[in-house]
DNA sequence: GCGTCCAGGTCTACC
DNA sequence: GGTAGACCTGGACGC
């Protein structure tokens, strides 16, 4: 499908703020797809926006972010107005990290991530299926088997734009999920289980189901009771889909986060029982801002693995 | 070469 | 309401 230049956006950010970590995060995870094209500080990119799929071209100039926007069809003035709003969530423009950094600074472990990450902001996911498929095929996966899954479930179901002069390659919509066949998928991309939760899931959202915006909008916890109404979506997988920061721990991040807060490792036996504890006391001292710490950690991992001996693997 | 374990969770049945 | 056990797959590991 080929789109056309429908507008331009200019943001002004929140200083400090810093374009290409916030679109490219140094640990490799994209700004809306994995096949989104990154050149000389410009990103091309594309999401699904309700049932109109969308390409953006994003750059730096100065203390602005410029991005342009392209479509296949015109948009009314309110959707291009929910449009602009959105991209300056996913982009983070308005949020200011000061008070982040102040708290970040005082613990020994993390003061000199801020160092390395300056400026660097956490956004929304412009699309609710695409975060909670993202999220899904990390479930009970090492990182390479998953990569696999999101590559054979773009190849096969994501739609190609062009734009441009780039072809960039979306997350699959929902619409096309729903009319799938479970055992079909879970053949075809190897997705096991898990192909049940997506076919439902997508079903779900077909069905109806609030926006990122309306989520945006409810209070965290009902934002992630709402998302669990979703069939395949527990806490982590919500926590990871929501619009608000949450600080959704798992096996493997638990085993990071022991030491940062409590001195000592994860107990070897079973990781997953210190969960809980460790999101009550991320709450205590980090507050609101536990959400953007585990966003900064996930980041730096080499930096606290070289130096603290965290372990990351 | 073969069997077992387990990984960036969630659902279901059972108590 | 709390908690085992099952769920896909494939790489790592021990023998």
């Amino acid at each position: 499908m080929t789109l056309s230049r429908l507008f331009q956006f200019r943001f002004k950010p929140v200083q400090p703020y810093n374009f290409e970590l916030t679109v490219k995060k140094p640990a490799g995870w994209s700004w809306f797809t994995p096949y989104e094209k990154w050149e000389r500080g410009t990103v091309w990119s594309g999401f699904w926006f309700g049932r109109v799929p969308i390409g953006v071209k994003a750059r730096s100039a100065g203390r602005s972010v410029i991005v342009d926007v392209y479509s296949a069809r015109k948009l009314p003035k309110d959707e291009l107005a929910r449009l602009e709003h959105q991209l300056s969530e996913s982009l983070g423009v308005n949020d200011d990290l000061r008070p982040f950094y102040k708290l970040m600074r005082k613990h020994r472990m993390l003061k000199d991530i801020v160092k390395h990450l300056y400026g660097m902001h956490e956004g929304w996911g412009m699309n609710i299926f695409s975060s909670l498929t993202l999220a899904i095929l990390l479930q009970m996966a090492p990182i390479k088997r998953s990569e696999e899954m999101w590559a054979c479930l773009i190849k096969a179901h994501g739609k190609k734009i062009s734009f441009d002069g780039q072809t960039i390659q979306l997350w699959p919509d929902e619409r096309t999920i729903a009319k799938q066949s479970p055992h079909t998928l879970a053949k075809r991309c190897k997705l096991g289980y898990r192909a049940k939760f997506l076919v439902k899931m997508a079903k779900q959202l077909v069905a109806g189901f609030p926006s990122v915006e309306e989520l945006a909008k409810m209070t965290p916890e009902a934002a992630n009771e709402k998302l669990m109404e979703l069939f395949g979506v527990g806490e982590y997988t919500a926590g990871f889909a929501s619009p608000h920061p949450s600080f959704s721990l798992d096996v493997w991040s638990i085993k990071i986060f022991y030491p940062i807060l409590f001195g000592k490792h994860a107990p070897a036996k079973d990781p997953r029982s210190g969960i809980k504890r460790a999101n009550l006391a991320a709450e205590k001292m980090w507050g609101d801002w536990r959400g953007l710490v585990l966003v900064y950690v996930l980041n730096d991992l080499k930096y606290l693995a070289d130096k603290f001996k965290v372990p990351i693997t």
